[in-house]
DNA sequence: GGCATCGTGTGCACCGTTCTACGTAGAACG
DNA sequence: CGTTCTACGTAGAACGGTGCACACGATGCC
């Protein structure tokens, strides 16, 4: 039957329809659909039969309303990065043999998309949050996190009560990086950074600042941090003045293989030879950097294991744990020969 | 207060507080909330104060149970591909000044996870649905129109008749890089495209190789479709087996960047020179191509206009419309030095 | 002045689940 | 043999909104 508007309007098998081919209580499916107690094999093979042969699937809206939606809501900053892809990925991997489905919001790097986004979550009744490099200050996270359980990858939060947190040792990547660089002989090496809001000491930009500060001051070396707008197109234009300046830094540490990649690349159509003329070691491992004329070294944080884990981490909060959970990865640096 | 697991309990405030705030009737709330017929000024005014002080949002998920969510889905086939970031902010560009959001799903490319994701959408009482290049066949996507406006973004399917469709016309850009290929003087040109499922004929690829074919014939040429795999790591290798092969065809039209630009990136490292020994075209202009060691020509399918013309689409069909819309966009040619 | 009309606000059934309480039959127990 | 358990199933009230039918006072009209 068409109403009218060319939707379909009969057929809409609820669980009544099912209550009633089975011949049992709308309970008794409720309960066959949560495999809650108190239901006999008989009738949950009778059951399931009927939801078999009618195809039925209960609706999410209607869950939310007193029970789970079997849902997790994932917020990512931006999806132009290649290294939030891998965190997805390691998401799903635990997701997708649990019952639980996930659907994600994309904050566009924007405080208040972010906000409403974690709010329209809320409002559909989502059992949990994975937050993903979000912008917002642990004081905004700690409200959201009253109202539903949230892991959060990529913002450092060590003492957050409320929320758990899964995070690369950003400091310990950024030491590894410039201590290879210092290693190779290198004195002038400059930090190229992202800039960003004045009160996000929890951004991983700023952790690698700290690494990077601490490697060069352990060896009794002046560090420079060069802070650039991560705003799209603008970026090989900032990175070429940053090559033109004069006298140019012999080695840079990058914050991001976002900008690593178009530096070396920049640096190698400008004619200066990498590592000879300038060593550049990047963060992230993204795919590009394997590229054979990129062929950037880089620190890797397994994204991956970072997305599985705060996946399983969430699970185990939305199953009652209530301490915190605060998990730290070693990242490692991978060589090749840009540095 | 606490309700023992952390959670906040008290301070809910649903529709009811607000009433009761405002001294008026849930009904009346609820008309103010939808902006409907029969409100004055005066009680609207009264109600979003109260609304306001007491911070109300309304549940989605209650909503979805009778009326509309306010939301629309977004499905991914992957989030890899650069070019589809640039879809998302089109579709964004539209939506955020509407009184719509959206939530996005990742079906990774795999036909079961899609059609799960869409029927979650459904479950979830969302309003509208775009799909971005699904992996499925008219058919299915037919079935799913019934129960939910749809509009879809690579995918061609002109006749059909219960859902939009939004595409850049992918012969169309084969046909424009081709011709630029022949028109070099190149005769021995090769495609190199996806392996695709026998069935879709409504892939893009599928497409573009149409249009490869269209414009070698034209010319009395051979052509040569080499399809490869899309699936994650083995890219690079198989391109470069491609290119060890004797003899190696002196041009090549990519059906995408996501191959072209480490195909011009291995060419290079092998010592070829592009274009003098290798010409290279690829498709979507993605935002690597202009890197200045890759310098690609590519076919620019205007991602952003394809994202913000499927909102428009979906967002009039919500709105009542029946008869189906099918958009195609003229492609262009960006030439750089590649070919 | 009686009656239809209009603009506003309310009462209530309904959407599709979950969940708490309770009924009931048979088994176990003393 | 009466009583307490245990296991299974059901009834019915939530959950937080929407939307229809209707009430009610003020106007307009003949």
């Amino acid at each position: 039957m068409d109403d009218g508007g060319g939707r379909v309007t009969r057929g809409k098998v609820t669980i009544r329809t099912v209550a009633e081919h089975a011949g049992v209580s709308v309970a008794a499916v409720s309960k066959v659909l949560r495999n809650a107690y108190g239901v006999s094999d008989a009738l949950r093979q009778n059951v399931m039969e009927s939801i078999e042969t009618l195809g039925y699937r209960p609706s999410a809206a209607a869950r939310g309303m007193r029970g789970r939606t079997f849902t997790v809501g994932i917020l990512l900053v931006e999806i132009g990065n290649p290294f939030i892809p891998e965190v997805v990925e390691g998401i799903n991997d635990i997701l997708s043999p649990s019952e639980f489905k996930s659907l994600m919001g994309m904050g566009r790097s924007h405080m208040p998309v972010e906000t409403s986004l974690i709010e329209q979550m809320i409002d559909f009744h989502m059992d949990g949050l994975i937050l993903v490099a979000p912008r917002m200050s642990g004081a905004v996270l700690d409200r959201y996190a009253r109202q539903i359980p949230i892991a959060v990858i990529g913002h450092h939060e060590a003492t957050a009560a409320h929320f758990d947190t899964i995070n690369s040792d950003d400091q310990r990547g950024a030491m590894l990086a410039t201590e290879a660089l210092i290693a190779a002989g290198h004195r002038d090496i400059v930090m190229l950074s992202q800039a960003y809001a004045p009160d996000s000491s929890h951004a991983v930009a700023g952790q690698r600042e700290i690494g990077y500060r601490t490697a060069m001051q352990r060896a009794g070396l002046p560090g420079t941090v060069v802070a650039l707008p991560y705003d799209g197109d603008s970026v090989p234009h900032h990175l070429r003045q940053f090559l033109e300046q004069n006298p140019r830094p012999r080695a840079v540490f990058c914050w991001s293989d976002l900008f690593a990649v178009d530096l070396v690349n920049i640096a190698r159509s400008m004619g200066l030879r990498v590592p000879e003329d300038l060593a550049v070691i990047g963060y992230d491992n993204n795919p590009l950097a394997a590229l054979p004329l990129v062929d950037l070294s880089s620190i890797d944080q397994a994204g991956r294991r970072l997305g599985a884990l705060a996946a399983e981490t969430l699970l185990s909060r939305m199953d009652g744990r209530n301490a915190p959970h605060h998990i730290l990865l070693e990242p490692s640096l991978v060589r090749r020969t840009s540095g």
